[in-house]
This record gives C-alpha cells, structure tokens and sequence, in this order.
DNA sequence: AATCATTTTTTAAATGATCATTTAATTTTT
DNA sequence: AAAAATTAAATGATCATTTAAAAAATGATT
C-alpha cells in the first residue's frame, strides 16, 4: 500500500541529515562526507539522489518552506475572526516544529546565503512575498490602509527577529511563551490610536 | 603631526576593503585575492598584517562594533528626556552610516557565522549584552517591571529584523524613514495599557 | 645631496590541505 | 539476469598560508 520508493525514503533521509549537520556544523563548512555521515552513507550518494551539493540544500530549503505553509494553512482553518487569522500567521512560525535552533538556524543562514546564490534567492522571494501578502491580507480588516503598511512592517521585522534569536539560542525555546508576546505586540499594534498621527 | 604609520593606514584599508569584497561575494565565499584586489594588493599582506583571514574578519566585526558603540554615545548625550535616551538606541542603529545594505548584510552574514566560530561568538555575546542592558535601562523610567521585559524584546527583536531586511535589499533604504517607524513602535510601547493584562 | 646599509613592505611562487564531483566497480534488489 | 543503489578511489579545482626573494622606505654617514 504505502509502499514508497526507495528514491524517496532517501530524499527525506538526506533532508533530515542536511538539517542536522548543518545545525552542527554551518551551511559553509558542512561537507558532503558530514551530512551522508549523518545516516551513515556516503557523500557519493547524495550525488546520486540529488546532483549536487547545492541541490541539496536547496530541495532542504524547499522542504522547509513547504511545512511551515501547510502549518500557517492548519491555522487559518480554524481561525474564527481576523485577529485568529493575523495570529495564525505567529502561530505558525512559532509552531513547535520551528521554534528550535535546529530549524531557526538553518533558516538564518538560508538568510545570509541568499544573496549570493540565484536559486536560494529565488525561494527567499517567493517567501517573502507570501508572508508579506498574508499579512496585509489579515491587517485589511483590523488597521486603517494609512498605517497598515508601517504596522505589516513592525510585525514582520518582530517575527524575523525572534526567529533571528532562537537561532543563536543554545538552550530549546518554548514555543508557548513566543506566541504569548506575539499576542502582546498584536494587542499593542491594534490598540493603537490612529485617529491623529503621532 | 598627524602622520599615521603604514601599518595603520593598511589596517584601515583591509577593513573596509573586507567590507565591500564581503558585501559583493559573501561572508564564506569571498577570497583573500578578492579583498586584497579591492585596494590593489596582494594576498600575502593580509596576512602580513593579520595572520589570518579569520583574524582580519573579526578586526572588520570589531571595528564595526566600535563605530556602533561610539555613534549611540553620540545620540546619548544630546538626550534629553528617557524617550529620547530609547530613541538613541534606534538612531544609532538606523545612523546613514550603518543602515546600508553593505554594512547590514556584513552584520547578518557576522550572526550566520558566529555559532561556528568561537572568537566571534564572543564578539556577538558582547555586543548582544551591551544593546540588551542599554535597553533595560532606557526602558526602567518608561515601562513598568513586569511588561519591561517583554517590550524589550519586542523592540529589541524588531531591531534586528528591521536590519535583516535592509540586508537583503538591493537599493539603499531611508534611515529616515526607519527611525519614523522605530518611534511609531516606541509610542505604540510606551501607550500600552499596563495597567490590567491583555 | 649622495651613498649605502638596514629595516619594512610587498609580492610571486610553492605548499599543502580540503572538498565536491566523477568514475568505475561492487553490492543489493527486483 | 537486469536494474538500481552504493561505494572506494581518483580527479581536479580552489584556497589559505608559507617562503624566499625583491622592492621600497629609512636613516645614518659623508
């Protein structure tokens, strides 16, 4: 039935590890060796599954970025008003899955790397750009369109710093007490008086 | 009088020649060729006068450091009133002279890297210790003791995520602008109801 | 000013290490 | 037996760093 091929078990196998020694080791020094090592194969052999080296971090990206979309979906389906909706976007970025070094470290080299390679910063867009969408999307109803952009800004810049700090964090960080601030900044950010500038 | 000796002189040079060849190559993937080239020089006397290429690149984060250092020094003795004292970490932070793509994604790539490095980890430590305790300070007068901790890092998350994205911008960003938004967040901060929980 | 010895600065070339990738052969699965 | 998966070893490229020599600056002595 749920027989899967053997060319797919190793797909995951090699993503996992790819995370992992990368985690230990930097997306740079990491080597080839390390990251086979890591299920007890051969550096050989991810060639084989993948072409390349940058390949696979690419496809260990690609995967990141798929789980945390169908996380922020798992959200916004039971989120019941537009403040759940703004929320499910936190919810999902401090998804216990993610609120770990190991993914948050992978992420902020990702970060760093990108510029330099045009298939990385291709994927950085596309992220940046759904989130970016999403937010405005949730902050239509619940900001006036004059502050929206600068509020989308505040909250945006927020999530990528925490992410930023889990990163450099050596102790595990607990996802409950993330999402409790990010509530915080929502109310603050909502409570605002936009009647008159400041 | 002011005659600087040669070995000054190329200190200087090599550090911002780092900066720029880092800026167009990244943190890893730039050469000693490449950073010797920015200023005509050869390989050989980066480690003429550094030793090394690690030691040149934690002389650039150090030197970096020190001007961020000695610009919030600036902000801070022409505050005048606590706001303005939490101002000033912004205002430095968002200076013209740091809140360039070049000097932010060397910044960046410096977080990137120093988990695996461990002179500049120690580096990252200090600086992170040093903006944390100015914000606990600045925010004493303004914000009561239980919410003091998490509007720090609220606000203080928000720094670095506001300079992650100017890292990974392609054209130059407005310091103005920015430090409009960063006193957007502190008015939101310090208009926060503290007196029942959310 | 000019010479020359000494020190400082710079470089070209050599060294040596590290890796990703390729290849060709072997093992395992079908 | 054929195909798929795996590996050990070879290849080749890239670099940081070292070394030894050359070039430039310095400064003392005429």
């Amino acid at each position: 039935m749920t027989r899967k091929k053997i060319r797919d078990i190793r797909h995951e196998e090699f993503i996992v590890a790819a995370l992992e020694a990368t985690h230990k080791r930097g997306f740079h020094a990491v080597t080839m060796s390390e990251i086979a090592a890591e299920i007890g194969a051969t550096a050989a052999s991810i060639n084989y599954y993948f072409g390349s080296k940058d390949q696979l971090m690419f496809e260990t990206m690609r995967h990141l970025l798929r789980i945390l979309g169908a996380t922020h979906k798992q959200y916004l389906d039971v989120a019941l008003d537009p403040k759940d909706r703004l929320r499910a976007i936190f919810d999902a970025h401090f998804d216990p899955r993610f609120f770990t070094p190991q993914h948050c470290s992978f992420w902020v080299q990702f970060w760093s790397a990108a510029p330099y390679s045009a298939h990385l910063e291709r994927l950085h867009r596309i992220n940046q750009s759904r989130v970016k969408s999403h937010f405005r999307a949730e902050l239509a109803p619940l900001v006036p369109a004059p502050f929206r952009e600068t509020m989308r800004r505040i909250l945006q810049s927020y999530l990528d710093g925490v992410w930023l700090s889990v990163a450099q964090a050596d102790r595990d960080i607990d996802p409950r007490h993330a999402r409790q601030e990010a509530r915080a900044l929502i109310e603050l950010v909502l409570s605002a008086e936009f009647g008159s500038s400041n």
